[in-house]
DNA sequence: CGGTGTGAATTCATTCACAGCG
DNA sequence: CGCTGTGAATGAATTCACACCG
C-alpha cells in the first residue's frame, strides 16, 4: 500500500529534469513572452525579482519554476534573457510550429482565425471547418490560402495536414460529436471553446476556455465583496452574521 | 511570527459556510451548468456519482466541494436537482444580473458581445468600447440598443451604467492603460484577454484568458508525449538519455 | 442498502530562509 | 556582496475510507 511512491519527482541524475509540475508548466508560456519582450528591447540580463514583477508572480516561486529546467542562472547577476527565453521556447515546444485546425468558424472561430498570437508563437492553421454550407469555401483574413471546408471533410484534413492540436468552436450542443470524431482519427490535443464538458479517453489532452465560468467567478468575488461591504457600511464592529438571509 | 495565523477558514458556527476555496469555486460554475441542463431534461434528483461523471471530476471532489455550501444532499439518495442548483446560483450570484463592459471592439469583442452564452446566465452588456473612430456608432447584434462608443466616454460610461465587470479585449499595448483607467473609475472585476499581465491593486480582481498560453500548455505535453513515444521506438532500455541535443 | 458528509491521509503547490557560488 | 538554487516548512487541494443517516 506504500512502498510504490516515488516521494520526490525532480531531482534524479545530471542533466535531468523530468515531471515538470503543472503549475510550473502553466506559468512558464508568461515567462517566455515577458523574456521575448525584454529580448526585443534589448535586455540583456534579468534578476527573479524583475521578472517576477513583470510576470505577476514572488520571485521565490518564479526561482522554483525555473529551477526545474536547469540551472539556467548566475548567482549574484541573474539570467540572461537570450539564453533563458530560448530554454523555455525548447521545453516548451517553440521551437517547431504547431498544426493546429479550428473547428467552427462562427463568430469566435473566425476571430480566432485571426487571431495575430496565434501565428506569431509557432501555431499554424491548417484547417478550418464548420458545418453551415453558407460558410464553406470563405476565407479569413490571417490564415492565408485556407478555406473553410466542411465538417464532413475533418478526417481528410487531418489525414492530410496531420494537425497536432484541434480547436473546438463549435455550439455547445455539436461539441462532443466533434471530439469524438477528433479523437478517432487520432489527435490527442484539444482546446474547448464549448461550455461542455468533454468526454475523452485518458491519453487525449483537453484543455478547456470557458467565458461564462469566467464570469461567474468574477461575479460570486463581486458578490462576497459587496455583501461585505455593505456590512461594514451597516454596522462595524459585528464580525460575522451575515449572508444567511434565505 | 506565528499566533496570527486563523488556522482552518471553513467551519465557524450553524450556518456558516464562510470561505470556499478557490478551488471549489472554479467548478460551481459547471455543476451549476450539468445541474440546470439536468433541471431542464426534467431530472429530479442526481448523485454525486452522476453529476461527477457529468461534469468530469470524481465524486468525492464533487461531494467536498459542495460540502462546502451546507448539507444539500439527502444520504441514500443524492441532491434535489431543482433545488441544488438554486443554491449554487445564489451562491454564484447569479440571482441577480451583472451588467458588464466590453473595451476593445476588434474580432475578439464582437465575437464576445455576440456570444449567446454571455446573456444567458445573468451577464447584461451595458457599454461596448473602442479607440477606433471606424467602429463608433455601429452596433452589435446580441447587445441590442448597445452602440459603439468611443474609448474617451470610458469614465462616463462606468458612472452611469454601474458595470460590475470590464471585459478588455484591446491589444495587449493597450490594455494596461485600458486597465488603470477602468481600476481609476472604481471598477474591481477585469476579464483580460489582452495578452499581457495587468498590474493593479490587490483589492482589484483580475481574470485571464490567454489563448496563446492555452496553446503552448497543450503543445508541452504534446512534444513531451512525441518525445517519448520516440524513444521507446528507437530503443527500449536507455532511461533518459533524450532531448539533450540543443 | 445506498449514498452523503467528513475526518484523516496524501499529494501537490507555495513560501520561507539561507547556504553557497560567481 | 547579491542573487540563485533549494531543502525544509507551511498551506491548499485531492483522495481515501468509513461512520452515519434516510
Amino acid at each position: 500500500m506504500a512502498a510504490l511512491t516515488h516521494k520526490y519527482s525532480g531531482g534524479f541524475a545530471v542533466g535531468t529534469r523530468r515531471g515538470i509540475p503543472e503549475a510550473t508548466v502553466a506559468r512558464l508560456p508568461i515567462y517566455h513572452r515577458v523574456l521575448a519582450g525584454l529580448n526585443d528591447l534589448g535586455v540583456a540580463t534579468v534578476s527573479s525579482e524583475e521578472l517576477a514583477n513583470s510576470s505577476g508572480v514572488s520571485s521565490a516561486k518564479l526561482r522554483k519554476d525555473l529551477s526545474h529546467l536547469g540551472s539556467y542562472g548566475t548567482r549574484g547577476v541573474g539570467y540572461d534573457v537570450e539564453f533563458l527565453v530560448y530554454q523555455i521556447a525548447r521545453e516548451l515546444g517553440l521551437t517547431q510550429d504547431w498544426p493546429v485546425i479550428i473547428v467552427g468558424v462562427g463568430n469566435l472561430g473566425r476571430a480566432l482565425a485571426n487571431y495575430g498570437g496565434f501565428a506569431s508563437r509557432g501555431f499554424r492553421i491548417v484547417g478550418l471547418l464548420d458545418a453551415d454550407p453558407a460558410l464553406i469555401g470563405s476565407d479569413v483574413a490571417l490564415a492565408p490560402g485556407i478555406r473553410v471546408r466542411h465538417l464532413d471533410e475533418l478526417e481528410r484534413v487531418v489525414e492530410e495536414a496531420e494537425p497536432a492540436i484541434a480547436v473546438i468552436a463549435t455550439p455547445a450542443l455539436a461539441a462532443q460529436d466533434v471530439c469524438d470524431r477528433v479523437v478517432a482519427a487520432g489527435m490527442t490535443s484539444i482546446l474547448n471553446f464549448a461550455p461542455v464538458v468533454l468526454n475523452v479517453g485518458d491519453r487525449v489532452e483537453v484543455r478547456k476556455v470557458d467565458l461564462a465560468t469566467e464570469l461567474q467567478i468574477l461575479a460570486f468575488h463581486e458578490q462576497r465583496r459587496s455583501r461585505d461591504t455593505e456590512v461594514v457600511v451597516t454596522d462595524s464592529k459585528v464580525s460575522l452574521t451575515v449572508g444567511g438571509a434565505l
